[in-house]
DNA sequence: CGAATCTTTGAACTGAGTCAATTAAAGTGG
DNA sequence: CCACTTTAATTGACTCAGTTCAAAGATTCG
């Protein structure tokens, strides 16, 4: 194997005193510590900081590097003909961010950085000759695409809930769990995207989006405060979550989801 | 193209007996006409027929082949835990199947013949070491996972749409435009789908596709004959799809997106 | 402190879900 | 091949959840 440093990477950024990572670091944000051995720490790559509210990267510009979320939050943001802006998911630490951009050549979506934040820079030709000789970092891109996609299918699945209420528990539960995956606590979570990009996210008003968290609130499944959500009651969420199509209600049986998990 | 016999498998299902398909059938089938080559023609893939109605993959199976749709075309399904059966896609010549399953191990969802279908059977840990050598199928499986996630963007664009005219409108869009870049029509559309499937692929009751195609058939947009359909007015299609949130509708105007259009 | 944005809540309207009934198509088996 | 069954598709009527419009708090930020 490469016992030499790998890290040609420098690139864009020498100035700024060019923060690096190594791929093991890498490795370890998406939950690939298995594949960790020495190789792998000498490959290094640049972080990149991110401002909040500004863009990682941009729809339609060219794709020549992938990146890792290092720290902080994305919003992925798709805008139609008409400038309606879709939000399609949000990255967290250990997301690979513009991976649509493999068919094109174009990243088929824009990144927006949430908060402060860091990504690391992974140029995809080198990444890709990289991963020849390191079957990890082969595995990394594969693994990243795979998880993109199951990720995909859940919010498919969260999507077609017929409920709002539902639809919100279910982003929720999602949420916790990616915290949760990454050692955080799960039960307290902090939301700092927008309600209206939630609602865009989910294909609801943002109103709703309001609404339903305040019915969660009401009936103490969670406790919110501004943009702080804790999970007080997991078990009940996750029986609201379960409910797919319309509520099974019985003409003597309440009409909202939230009271049937009571 | 190849210009040896090795493609035996243009449309029909010869026999049995282990049919065969080369890497440079693959890549024509996925729109990479461009790579092939000499090496391509060399790598030959079998064959798996599918009955209609039964299934390619099995949601939870492990993973270790790929499939590439050949003839046919099959729905992608998850089963959630009361039973109800999610439509997450469908799946065409050229398309990729199984691919979620790079991230687990085991396929995210099932995949089901809509009809008599066949595909390439593809072992992964084979492609990927083939891939190393030839630079053509590497590209193909980063340009099939790109293009999955391109296509599930423009999905969850499709089911935040806030009528569902517009989404059914956009359903068909979609397909016409996938079975145009085949070679086919773009105008006559097969739909070998029930509406249920494509409810539920929608997140809507089956009542209300149906609805939505006899509404467009009423209008003169599209002509429906049972499952064949053909698109009569692809331009006031377009627009239709084009209206993303609540048709921006005034006192005055009509409520519908499809009087809208007119 | 104000300006701007985000969030919450209310009220009215309506589009889509649900239930139900009819028609059409596709199998099944004698 | 034709009755018979079963499943798919369409259409109607009714109801309610969610959108829209509007307006009042809350939070952030210059």
């Amino acid at each position: 194997m490469s016992s030499r440093p790998l890290n040609v990477v420098a690139g864009e950024w020498p100035h700024l005193g060019g923060a690096r990572c190594s791929a093991s670091d890498v490795l370890h944000w998406s939950g690939l510590s298995a594949l960790v051995d020495h190789d792998t720490d000498t490959v290094l790559f640049t972080l990149r900081r991110v401002p909040a509210e500004s863009a990682l990267v941009h729809e339609g510009q060219r794709f020549d590097h992938l990146y890792c979320v290092a720290a902080g939050s994305f919003k992925s943001v798709q805008t139609d003909v008409e400038g309606y802006e879709q939000v399609l998911g949000f990255a967290i630490q250990g997301d690979l961010v513009g991976l649509e951009g493999l068919a094109l050549g174009r990243y088929g979506a824009g990144a927006v950085a949430l908060e402060e934040s860091s990504a690391a820079v992974l140029p995809f030709q080198q990444l890709v000759e990289l991963g020849h000789r390191l079957p990890a970092l082969e595995k990394l891109l594969h693994r990243a695409a795979g998880a993109e996609l199951l990720h995909r299918n859940d919010k498919q699945y969260l999507m077609s809930a017929a409920s709002s209420e539902v639809r919100v528990a279910r982003f929720l539960q999602h949420f916790a769990q990616r915290q949760q995956a990454l050692g955080h606590s799960g039960r307290r979570l902090r939301l700092c995207m927008t309600r209206r990009e939630i609602a865009s996210c989910l294909g609801v008003a943002h109103e709703t989006v309001s609404r339903a968290l305040s019915a969660l609130a009401h009936h103490g499944v969670i406790q919110v405060s501004n943009r702080d959500v804790e999970i007080v009651d997991p078990t009940a969420l996750d029986d609201l979550q379960r409910i797919t199509r319309g509520a099974p209600r019985r003409h003597d049986a309440p009409s909202h989801a939230l009271e049937l998990a009571a």
